[in-house]
DNA sequence: ACCATTGTATTACGATCATCATATAACGAT
DNA sequence: ATCGTTATATGATGATCGTAATACAATGGT
């Protein structure tokens, strides 16, 4: 071997990274290898060296991506009492900051419509993907002791996506704060932790 | 004059319908000039005469596509009583049917993701459907005697849109399902209609 | 010091696409 | 029937992009 034990892992890692924020900002049509190479302060010749297609690196993208959301979310809520957790991720994900930052948020709400248009194994990564935030919800509640977890959790992550997603495309800031908020609220309200002092941080 | 009275007008109106149908199903990038005016019976070239660009399409089938969708959420509320109207208008928009013919459906849930990545142009168009849907959500709140309705439909309609928008992306039928049936039934529970025999269609 | 190996860069190809200039054809008035 | 007008078609241009073949360069073992 002639190149450093690690540069081709190295050179991997910084091309998926750049794809991450890359897939987040500008989609899934948009994103194309020569920027993402560059991005990755190469050029766009090398690329078939790491991934076989672009559909591999989109698809290799989302899967780090979730990975990564998940264990950033298992570390912001370890430790916390349930209610507490539950409220915590509900004001982390629907969240000024989270709409503002589309290239380091949740792929789902970043990519929401694209979806549908892109490849079986795309789909299948993002469908896990929507799978393991339910299930993670599924769990917060039921540790909670919310009713009918299973039965709630889809809808209730429905509106969080829906809300970020939709708070996205409104240059209206009045209108898209309110989406933000008011769902925040009205998710708290439906899972019965308004009454608690946890939810103390938010506003209305 | 050489040609017939309306021919233009016509011709006009057939890329319009087109661009709207395709706009949904593809998206506004892998939508092409090209396949349009195909699909409107007519070669690529003649394109310039109708819209000064492909952009200018996109907003006009947009707007088009609201307006449409208004007269028929008009038309199919007109005459029902207000909390009937408000059950009627929650499952016809989370419903099966709309999430699998998106080319034919509300261009909020088929663009979500899309609309942050066009023109300004495209956006302002986005967000006047958004508040009109609003609005009306608002309305038929109002009529229906449910409390809060300013702050409560904002947050409905993130349900409904994040929830179709969500179930177009998961290939796992019972769970696609799951997303759209609690989403109905949970929103009817948020607004006080599930207790009347409105929602008899309703299997939950 | 050098060479075999392998990561990265150069360059090219073919496809798709928006846009536009120009040619053709349809039609109504004469 | 013919002609002027205008809607549509043909064809070209330049840009972007995914993909791939090939050339170059970096390094560790000899």
């Amino acid at each position: 071997m002639r190149y450093a034990e690690n540069h081709k892992v190295e050179t991997h890692k910084a091309i998926l990274k750049a794809a991450a924020a890359e897939l987040r900002e500008h989609g899934p049509d948009r994103l194309s290898v020569g920027s993402v190479m560059q991005a990755a302060g190469l050029t766009h010749g090398g690329f078939y060296a790491h991934f076989k297609s672009k559909d591999a690196l989109l698809i290799a993208a989302l899967h780090d991506t979730f990975e990564r959301s998940r264990r950033r979310v298992v570390k912001l809520l370890e430790g916390l009492p349930p209610k507490n957790a539950l409220a915590t991720y509900i004001d982390f994900y629907v969240a000024e900051t989270h709409r503002d930052h589309p290239e380091t948020g949740c792929p789902i709400t970043a990519l929401n419509s694209d979806t549908p248009r892109q490849s079986k194994k795309f789909k299948a990564a993002f469908e896990a993907g929507i799978k393991s935030i339910v299930g993670l919800i599924e769990r917060l509640m039921r540790e909670a002791g919310v009713a009918d977890p299973e039965h709630l959790a889809p809808s209730i992550f429905a509106t969080m996506a829906g809300a970020v997603s939709l708070s996205r495309t409104i240059s209206d800031q009045a209108l898209s704060d309110e989406f933000l908020s008011t769902t925040r609220t009205n998710i708290k309200v439906r899972l019965g932790l308004t009454d608690t002092a946890l939810a103390s941080e938010e506003p209305n």
